[in-house]
DNA sequence: ACAAATGATACCAATAAGGTATCATTATGG
DNA sequence: CCATAATGATACCTTATTGGTATCATTTGT
């Protein structure tokens, strides 16, 4: 059971270390000093999420990334759907037809409220409150 | 987003299946005529449930599985356990000397506590409520 | 011009998911 | 007592995903 991956766990991670910089562009090798991620992966998410709009990027010399979004609108929910995919629920294996049992088809209802619960909870976390709780001090 | 796998849907299917058969030994053969799942796949997945005490197993003529527990005490979050390895919550990728700011940690508290929350859902899901919530009527 | 940055893209290795195949063993019915 | 119908153990295979690396082109500040 892994919620998340390395990928989505970064670019939080990453996002977050973008926002406590405000409105200063900041370049990946800084990145990767502070967040010990290797470089060329860490290259390849802020690029992606430069694409898809969550960050914006400037080329050159004191170039970099900075956020595109209000902290608050940046949600770990779009994250999942970015790096590992949209989130597909009722996805039910036999389609619909041959399902044998009304037991199966509950086992896909529970799962189903649990995926979503957990959706739900995702969209609930922010960078903005991830920063907020942190109470980080440097 | 893919909270179970196959493996973990088949099982919880056959066992529906086997409970719903009361006392008698129920071979592979017929679970795959009813279940549409492939032999050989079904046949290492009731395999595994024997061997981890959730069936028990009779060989030769006339032989099959059956339910080693009470419908009751078999948990969809033991077949996750089983099929999908332990449940890891906390594993820092960074392990706790690196951590570059509270903010990830933030983070990790976030994603355990969604996790710990759906274990509890499946925890909750025995073959005994889907059995019931099917409302069946074959 | 040069250095420092990103953009695009192609490639690669390890792991897991999903499934197949084979041979040995055990039990039952005739 | 042997054929048959079942499971036990185990090895293998194919495909997709994860977690990266590497390369070359382009842009921009000094």
């Amino acid at each position: 059971m892994k919620l998340i991956t390395r990928n989505t766990d970064y670019a939080m991670r990453a996002l977050c270390y973008i926002a406590r910089q405000r409105e200063r562009s900041v370049p990946v090798p800084e990145m990767v000093a502070a967040l010990k991620i290797p470089r060329p992966f860490l290259r390849k998410i802020v690029q992606t999420l430069g694409r898809e709009g969550v960050l914006r990027s400037s080329k050159g010399q004191g170039g970099g990334f900075l956020l595109a979004l209000k902290p608050e609108d940046v949600r770990l929910a779009d994250l999942v759907r970015i790096f590992q995919g949209t989130i597909q629920l009722n996805e039910c294996i036999f389609k619909k037809k041959i399902c044998p049992n009304r037991g199966t088809c509950a086992l896909k209802r529970e799962i189903d409220g649990i995926e979503r619960d957990a959706l739900a909870r995702l969209h609930k976390v922010t960078i903005a409150s991830l920063i907020r709780n942190g109470k980080h001090h440097d």
